[in-house]
DNA sequence: TTGCTCCTCACGTCACGTGAGGTGGC
DNA sequence: TTGCTCCTCACGTCACGTGAGGTGGC
């Protein structure tokens, strides 16, 4: 059910396409991140748009911001030669984020350990009270 | 060098002590979570302040909200009875969290594989695109 | 008098959510 | 005419950051 390659969606049809709501592909646009056709007022997202849009909830995966991810899709965008350097400098972003995503995982462990080891405490404690009360 | 439990405490130094901004302390007040004393308008944190904190921040890490905190906080300080009843609303919560911490972990983990390979990839085209280059 | 630390507004940030109020085409 | 979908403001949310401008005690 993916839409052809010449398809023009309505804001409708990509929110289910992507799984956001209308106000986020707004707001993408608002940031210049999105620039959709327009018959009257209503936008039309086409391919490009849609292929953007893949690349924007991909990088939002990986942590990067909105104005990151922007500059990333605008340097693809501007100037079609340098392929080299531009894979390098995204190489390089990409290696950074990996870092902080793998510091955000340690600490992510460490808060899950702590909180098991509270509520194993928790359920000896409510255990103790709950065995008190009905020796009453 | 932690303080002695009557000690009372400048914002500063209770800055120092926890790893947090002046702003943050404030933003606690405003939100309900902290009552320091007052010397004319200069904030003086006591024992009981510090222990809030102390709970403030290691709820943070488990990634409740400031408001969850706050009714946490509140309910147990408000009937010192009803151990058995909050012990079980708080294991309750802490269990919803867990499990969301959990999710998250694994959003965390799926992500971090796929930016892995994504840099893979990234690696092999750079290679070759500098190994043309060269051939030149 | 000069620093230092403290204070209170109050606007800014990030990524949207959530109405309010209005238009266009079947 | 009635719905439906679309639209544009514009304020709200969450947890603070960041000046601006001012006071108090050594």
């Amino acid at each position: 059910m993916s839409p052809a390659r010449e398809d023009l969606l309505s804001i409708r049809q990509m929110c289910a396409l992507f799984d956001v709501t209308p106000r986020t592909l707004r707001f993408y646009e608002a940031k210049e991140l999105l620039a959709p056709l327009r018959r009257g007022t209503a936008r039309l997202y086409g391919y490009r748009d849609r292929a953007r849009l893949k690349l924007i909830l991909r990088g939002k995966r990986f942590g990067f911001s909105l104005e990151d991810i922007r500059q990333l899709l605008d340097m693809y965008d501007r100037n079609p030669g340098q392929q080299e350097a531009q894979l390098a400098r995204t190489y390089a972003l990409a290696a950074e984020r990996l870092a902080q995503m793998e510091r955000q995982r340690a600490e992510l462990d460490e808060a899950i350990a702590e909180l098991k080891a509270e509520m194993d405490w928790g359920a000896t404690a409510l255990a103790a009270l709950r065995s008190a009360a009905a020796a009453e």
